[in-house]
DNA sequence: ATACTTATTGATAATGATTTTCATTAACAA
DNA sequence: TTGTTAATGAAAATCATTATCAATAAGTAT
């Protein structure tokens, strides 16, 4: 579905696409968790075995780069991505499951300025990400 | 001065004083903007010259395990370190120079109920990340 | 369809960051 | 001062990422 999507995406921005391409954008554009280079690669691999590594790398920098993909933060580490949300959005993640949600409402505009005023600071980027458990994790 | 009180808390938590780790927490403890373990290496160098870089690496962990530190995450990478705020308090970086300022007044307590009614999660923690320029930055 | 140009690929090697191993050294309690 | 043992630095091992390069296959022109 929306796999092709990006696909034609890559097509319309001078990219070529291939069979790896088609693998990697396969698995990560119906994940719902962020996923490391490595388990993209070993997900998609079960579709195109020949895909190498590299190439996983070499995707995923270009869907990063045309923000279908962003990086995902966590304590643990930060290497693993996830399907980009629309506009400006902020994540919402499950530390049980891994899931992550997206969310608008983002007010911190007086926050922001109040800041600014204290600090000094001219403030031109925040990021804000939630944690806990989803609502599928808290019941069980 | 409070360098004095890091190695303190060291001790009191049953770790041995040492000069390799009075030259870490020397440098890392006065320092303004976030450092990584090879810049943390080669400042506190200059002042213990047998200093050795994995010696870094295990006293991060342990200032880190102390909350004495905390990982700064940015878009070019997340492997810095900075003196820790007290209590419940976010970061503000300078996109510029790399100073990096503290602040409390934290009110997403609305935000986040509201996030967790339309999402059905259980938020339990956030993180929030201004960037910008410091006062300083912006007039030059 | 066919041929041609060139981006893309996968394997290998190189790099960079972090962790493990281990024999030696030095904190610090007795 | 001595003895125990945590801590150290060097070297090697591991893990993540990037560069190199010859072979391949997309996609355009024929």
């Amino acid at each position: 579905m929306s796999a092709d999507i990006w696909l034609a995406q890559l097509h319309e921005n001078g990219y070529r696409i291939t069979r790896a391409r088609g693998a990697v954008v396969g698995i990560v554009e119906r994940s719902l968790r962020a996923l490391t280079p490595v388990e993209v690669y070993d997900m998609a691999r079960k579709k195109y075995r020949a895909l190498g590594l590299v190439t996983v790398y070499r995707t995923l920098e270009k869907l990063e780069e045309l923000h279908l993909i962003q990086r995902v933060h966590q304590p643990m580490g930060c290497q693993a991505f996830i399907s980009a949300g629309h506009g400006h959005q902020h994540l919402l993640l499950c530390q049980n499951c891994g899931q992550v949600a997206f969310f608008e409402g983002d007010d911190l505009d007086i926050l922001t300025k109040s800041i600014a005023k204290k600090t000094g600071y001219q403030i031109s980027e925040h990021w804000l990400q939630l944690f806990g458990l989803c609502a599928n994790c808290r019941t069980n």
